[in-house]
DNA sequence: GGCTCGGTATGACGCCCGTCATACGCGGCG
DNA sequence: CGCCGCGTATGACGGGCGTCATACCGAGCC
């Protein structure tokens, strides 16, 4: 069983894109180092507030970054499969700012803190990939941030599944699809509402055909109609 | 005036806290390269979507980063002496993800993205520097956003003076004193309404006494009592 | 089978707040 | 001086959406 392990730990992090331009023996150096986590749905990687300690790769499934306010939980942000989680907090030595949850069955490749700032020492391309995924996630932040304010709950759902389809969906028969499971609840959470909000525009857009919910999927029949929706819904 | 203005940037950059590190020589040298730049209230230092060729370093003045919307603008950030400006876009040569603009007179000390280049890969702990700025930022933007969820307008304004209170506030005889102009319309792009709303909220404080707007400052009398109009307003 | 529980759905109610309108003091400028 | 623009202030109105309540459905479990 820990051969089994050991294996899945080697392929991984030859699978990585992080890890890609290290050398095999630096490849092997972190897979011995590191070691795998296995989480069903709703598990929690780390919870607000706690001492980041080791550094989290996501190898299979989701992670949503969750931060507790006192009118509810924000989404900020969707890790998928390669991504590093939580980088930032690790580096800095500061205790995780948000929480992160497991959205289905997910497995984690973890290093520890120590070994992670060895690689950092040795590899200033890694170091580099650190703040452009940094970068990254800031721009996402404001983007959010902007969106957020002012606009109607209807105009910021439909932004969210339009900057979903541009980044994850893929053409289909009858649409653009996007394969992706969000509940209505998950949906509440990332731009910012109640789940009856979400649900009652989500259903209406069903029964008009704008965006329809399928098993662990959404279907975008027309991106221009509901690009429509997003600016107004007088007419 | 060149050896006046030459005088100015040494001093500039012998202060600033991300040369404190660098030896004489290095300080000279980025000194040789640097160039000053004076705004008034109310100039574009840069606007959203341009091209990021230099670093700006704040020597004097406060400038705000604003993010434009559709219904509107963000304040995403507001930066004073010694902070760099958009060192991310800067380095991750990509542009301006938002504009900055001048909140009074403001000196810049600019350097150009070459020589910025340099400094980074000579020195790592300049880096180090940059990528801790960015986690800041990151902090107060999800911190931001959790805030803007949900809550009323009159719990963000509070909770706006309160963190401004708690990172620039000084005892004062009357009360803590917030050493800060802003307007009616700066505040409400802080927090995300209308200025109608940010007037009618500080108004009706400024009757009651719970926050007083003076001459380029603020006066909060009893820090309890705004913590508590922050929380719910049902008596 | 019946129970619970989580996700989805829909209606009623109320109020915060965005929108529009008006007014006033002040500084700058021709 | 009169005019204009800007920041501040206040009122009226209406609607979006948060809150509470109820109901349906499927999955898991005893």
């Amino acid at each position: 069983m820990i051969d089994h392990r050991a294996e899945r730990i080697q392929i991984a992090v030859r699978l990585l894109p992080v890890f890609r331009g290290l050398s095999p023996e630096d490849q092997g150096r972190i897979a011995a180092m590191a070691s795998l986590r296995d989480l069903s749905k709703g598990d929690v990687l780390f919870e607000e507030g706690e001492p980041a300690e080791t550094l989290m790769l996501i190898l299979e499934g989701r992670v949503k970054i969750v931060r507790h306010g006192s009118a509810g939980d924000v989404i900020l942000e969707i890790f998928t499969a390669g991504e590093p989680v939580a980088a930032l907090a690790v580096y800095n030595g500061i205790p995780y700012p948000s929480s992160g949850v497991a959205m289905d069955r997910v497995s984690l490749l973890c290093l520890p803190k120590r070994d992670y700032f060895d690689l950092l020492e040795r590899h200033p391309s890694f170091a580099r990939g650190i703040i452009r995924e940094l970068t990254r996630l800031n721009l996402s932040l404001t983007r959010k941030l902007a969106e957020m304010r002012g606009q109607r709950v209807e105009t910021r759902i439909a932004q969210l599944f339009l900057t979903l389809a541009e980044r994850m969906g893929r053409e289909h028969a009858e649409g653009l699809e996007i394969p992706l499971g969000l509940s209505r609840q998950e949906i509440a959470e990332m731009v910012g509402t109640t789940v009856e909000t979400s649900i009652r525009v989500m259903s209406r857009w069903g029964r008009e055909g704008l965006l329809i919910t399928g098993e662990g999927r959404f279907l975008i029949p027309s991106r221009e109609k509901l690009a429509e929706a997003a600016r107004a819904e007088d007419a």
